[in-house]
DNA sequence: CCCGTCCCCTGATGGTCCGTCAGGCGCGGG
DNA sequence: CCCGCGCCTGACGGACCATCAGGGGACGGG
């Protein structure tokens, strides 16, 4: 993370000078643009010269502050990767007992959810970036679920341990569960495509999130 | 499937005629050789110079047979949709009771990260076409994975009545769980970056479809 | 208010790839 | 042997890339 920060701060155009006040904000409007851009338009058709002029400047502009598109998308996947930060304290944060146990993985779930709503179009870049073997994007991906991972598996290694039940390999579990989150997280049209209702998924997910991290049954839906 | 087969036999060139021998030949070394680059470059730096340089030939001759790039990707995927029928038949043909349905988990989670490691180029681009809003990519890749999960909601729906206990949706269930399985499958290579063994991983997978599908626990490991 | 200096921006450019013609090659039938 | 059709390609206008050298604007000192 500290890294991450720097990386941000260390600010450097491309002939080397520290950019001043017109230049960081010409930068973040490049930016925001890029990052509308991915949202609006595919990622292969994203082109430096619409997103210069979408930002009301030039292509020159553009590469003065990034080596190419792929660092501009850098840029936003390090910040989304900071805020990631808050599923982290979700899982660390909540209790994972009975009933309330239940809620903290609903809770989870639901994050997960607006997690991918606020940034699938980068996510997806990332993914795509990352599975291709791009060094700068695997290092994102591995830092942007690590941490959630390693916290959840910290989870489950406890509870195990107060059971004194040696069980799956924690980290493995852990994995498993964020990848189960992160992909319905990521699919939810495909879900909504084949008529299944959103709350329903969320049910699912929540109940084989708890019970994947607790080996507890989750409460009975109330049968009919 | 019936579509998609018409699709590949109602071959039709640029200019409308009916390619013959030599034709069809070539179009398949643009086939191979799209699937080859799209192995070993980017998808985003995939260009058509390159697939009909690769494949002996000119980039007029790729126009010839697909629209652009994403054309011949197409076809792959169509390719890719019809094998995922042996998943399918994993989920149809196996047992879900007790130990041997443990088994039947373990199998189509297997399964599944053959299909993987042997689609990736190509799945990751479906994916990333159909989160695009891309309706060619959408359409494959809602047909990809559709046929698994309403034949594991079958198989849900099954057990649940058989037990006269109506717990969550089975087709959200099923979802939830072929979520699972295609991210784990598609991130492989996060978890061994983690320090995490296929084998562990391997195990998480196949419990939680065991216990999503059947509801019951799956036996113990043995414990130390 | 004016001016010099330092940032910041841009117009212009050579190069690559796209997508599309009209035209040429070769193969198989007569 | 040669004709005709099916297949391929060279060549071109247009778009975008990536990079200069140089112009214009902001800002502080006089």
């Amino acid at each position: 993370m500290v890294e991450l920060v720097e990386v941000i701060d260390d600010l450097r155009a491309a002939d080397g000078r520290v950019p001043g006040r017109r230049g960081r904000a010409t930068r973040q409007r490049l930016l925001d643009c890029t990052a509308e851009m991915l949202r609006t338009s595919s990622y292969r058709s994203l082109k430096v010269i619409d997103i210069a002029r979408e930002a009301g400047t030039s292509p020159a502009t553009f590469y003065q502050y990034f080596g190419d598109v792929e660092d501009a998308i850098l840029v936003l996947a390090q910040e989304m990767a900071l805020d990631s930060e808050r599923l982290v304290r979700i899982v660390g944060e909540g209790t994972w007992k009975g009933k309330a146990g239940y809620r903290t993985a609903l809770e989870l779930t639901d994050a997960f959810f607006a997690f991918w709503d606020q940034h699938r179009p980068v996510i997806r870049v990332v993914d795509l970036g990352a599975e291709e073997g791009d060094r700068r994007f695997r290092k994102i991906h591995l830092e942007l679920l690590n941490n959630v991972t390693v916290q959840l598996a910290e989870t489950i290694k406890g509870i195990q341990a107060e059971e004194r039940n040696l069980g799956v390999h924690p980290l493995a579990q852990a994995g498993t569960l964020v990848a189960t989150l992160a992909n319905v997280a990521a699919h939810q049209h495909s879900f909504e495509a084949w008529g299944i209702r959103a709350a329903d998924v969320r049910i699912s997910v929540a109940r084989q999130i708890f019970w994947g991290t607790t080996g507890q049954r989750p409460q009975p839906l109330r049968s009919g």
